[in-house]
DNA sequence: CGATGTACATAGAATTTCTATGTATAGGAA
DNA sequence: TTCCTATACATAGAAATTCTATGTACATCG
């Protein structure tokens, strides 16, 4: 997979996966490999600052919680600004296709 | 439109348009304007290092032309390894979507 | 008791794209 | 004629995103 087109659609995902229901960093990054069949593999690196910066623009909230075997995790909700965050990223992801899919069809055939 | 999302389409969408005919650069920007009804505004400055990049890597070549009214203009073509690439991309960008859609999908109803 | 998986975090590098600026010419308007 | 706009290319530096590499710490399984 081309990573460069990658590019933006990880904060369109976390938002997606966390309307779902609240999940942890490592959750997310977990759940995003399976459903994409391994498609997309978010590091570390990539996620936990965008997660933070998600928080720090309000967008989620994120809050410690200790699981049955004393393990420590950050759970993150989203919240109603990042739902509307959310619609409109998704909006544009669809025109986003939209115009890309327009060009690569007026190519089709031609020369 | 969410500019962080239109990020590596730049290179698809360069190498689809000279897939239909040879294009000088600010051709190239202004019919990408138009065929996605202004969704995408590339800048100079984003194109042409971009269209620099591409041929330095070989999928492109400039030859310089001067038209009747005596302006110079930059006419790039696409080399077969271009061809290769777009193809490439071209997957990759079928990929991308499916991927990005399944997910999106699969949140909806939920929660 | 060591390896692996879970779980979070940051520093620095690499890459992409944007802003701002510069040069130069053609053609129409005032 | 002179100025403004559109055409046409270019680069430097900044901003943003993502990756690589590394670090910490604990649980569980073999």
């Amino acid at each position: 997979m081309d990573t460069e087109l990658l590019k933006g659609t990880l904060t369109l995902l976390i938002l997606s996966l966390l309307s779902r229901k609240p999940m942890y960093g490592y959750e997310i990054a977990s759940t995003v490999h399976s459903d994409t069949s391994g498609a997309f593999t978010w590091r570390e690196g990539s996620l936990y600052p965008s997660l933070h910066k998600l928080e720090a623009n309000g967008l989620i909230t994120g809050e410690w919680e200790e699981t049955d075997g004393g393990r420590k995790r950050k759970v993150y909700h989203i919240t109603p600004r990042g739902r509307e965050a959310l619609d409109e990223k998704q909006r544009s992801w669809t025109e986003l296709q939209a115009a890309v899919n327009c060009v690569l069809e007026k190519s089709h055939g031609q020369a």
